[in-house]
DNA sequence: ATCATCCCCTGATGGC
DNA sequence: TGCCATCAGGGGATGA
């Protein structure tokens, strides 16, 4: 389930492996993804990758000839660089060969993924327009976040998962950060002080930091044969830990339903 | 404007 | 061994 530190990890394992190489052809295996990789895809045949960005969990492509490649991982797609003798596997809907052998596979099996093209300005297409400052920029600070709260009852989990307010955090992290920060994760968003959130925003950016570095560790391993940035070993404090001991206070972690996701938290630390 | 609900999809898991 | 139900989750679309 790839959150921002996944999708930041990928770019930066996409950097080194494709940047400045020429697509000299490509193939769509399956085009229902989330939406379909539209017909138009074929433009960027014989054009060369120039810059790998990230907004949010999208990553964005540039070609030289001002097109764009928006791609969106979903919760089970990954981005594999491999040498073209590798088999195929399943789910490999989307395949870049570039000049010199080197091949990169989209692989997604929930297809809950998407590979856009744009010859606009990739950050106007709608569905970047809107999105909230990135949580690790000095934008995503307490003071913005205590204005996009105003007087919203909306659950504070609900609301920072809410990509107009902040992008990048899912539900693994945003029940980790509000763990450090000891909020609960149904508080209302409008009932949380300016200084409370103060610390959920640096516990939110403290999350994300150590979660890329570990992902840091796993860029070597990025062109082997499964083609996954590979999953954070990370500590996590509450997440999935139902019934376990609370790791500051040993009382027992509870989890609960907010918005369909589940949620985990320590009743006696959060508030 | 805000918010809850639904839905897209496959794989892993567990019960019978 | 197989079958079925359940759960997981990003995030846009929809309707209240």
């Amino acid at each position: 389930m790839p959150e921002l530190p996944e999708v930041e990890t990928t770019r930066r394992g996409l950097e080194p492996l494709i940047l400045n190489k020429i697509i000299e052809n490509i193939a769509v295996r399956n085009a229902r993804l989330r939406w379909p990789i539209p017909d138009t895809i074929s433009a960027i045949k014989n054009q060369t990758i120039t810059r790998i960005d990230r907004r949010g969990k999208y990553l964005i492509l540039e070609l030289n000839n001002d097109l764009h490649l928006i791609v969106h991982l979903g919760m089970s797609g990954s981005i594999g660089v491999l040498n073209k003798s590798t088999p195929l596997k399943k789910h490999d809907h989307f395949v870049i060969y570039f000049k010199d052998n080197a091949v990169l596979r989209f692989n997604d099996p929930r297809r809950f993924g998407c590979i856009l093209l744009t010859d606009d300005n990739p950050l106007t297409h709608p569905l970047l327009a809107s999105l909230g400052p990135e949580p690790l920029s000095h934008d995503f600070n307490a003071q913005w976040l205590k204005q996009k709260a105003n007087s919203r009852m909306v659950a504070v989990k609900n609301f920072i998962m809410n990509a107009e307010v902040v992008v990048g955090v899912g539900n693994i992290y945003a029940s980790e950060a509000l763990f450090k920060a000891g909020i609960h994760p149904k508080r209302a968003a409008s009932r949380i002080s300016l200084r409370r959130y103060g610390f959920l925003v640096q516990a939110i950016k403290d999350v994300l930091h150590d979660a890329i570095r570990s992902g840091g560790t796993t860029l070597r391993d990025f062109s082997q044969s499964d083609g996954k940035p590979g999953y954070f070993q990370q500590q996590l404090n509450v997440y999935g830990r139902v019934n376990q001991a609370c790791v500051m206070c040993s009382h027992p972690i509870k989890k609960t339903c907010i918005g369909q996701r589940s949620s985990y938290y320590c009743p006696k630390c959060q508030h």
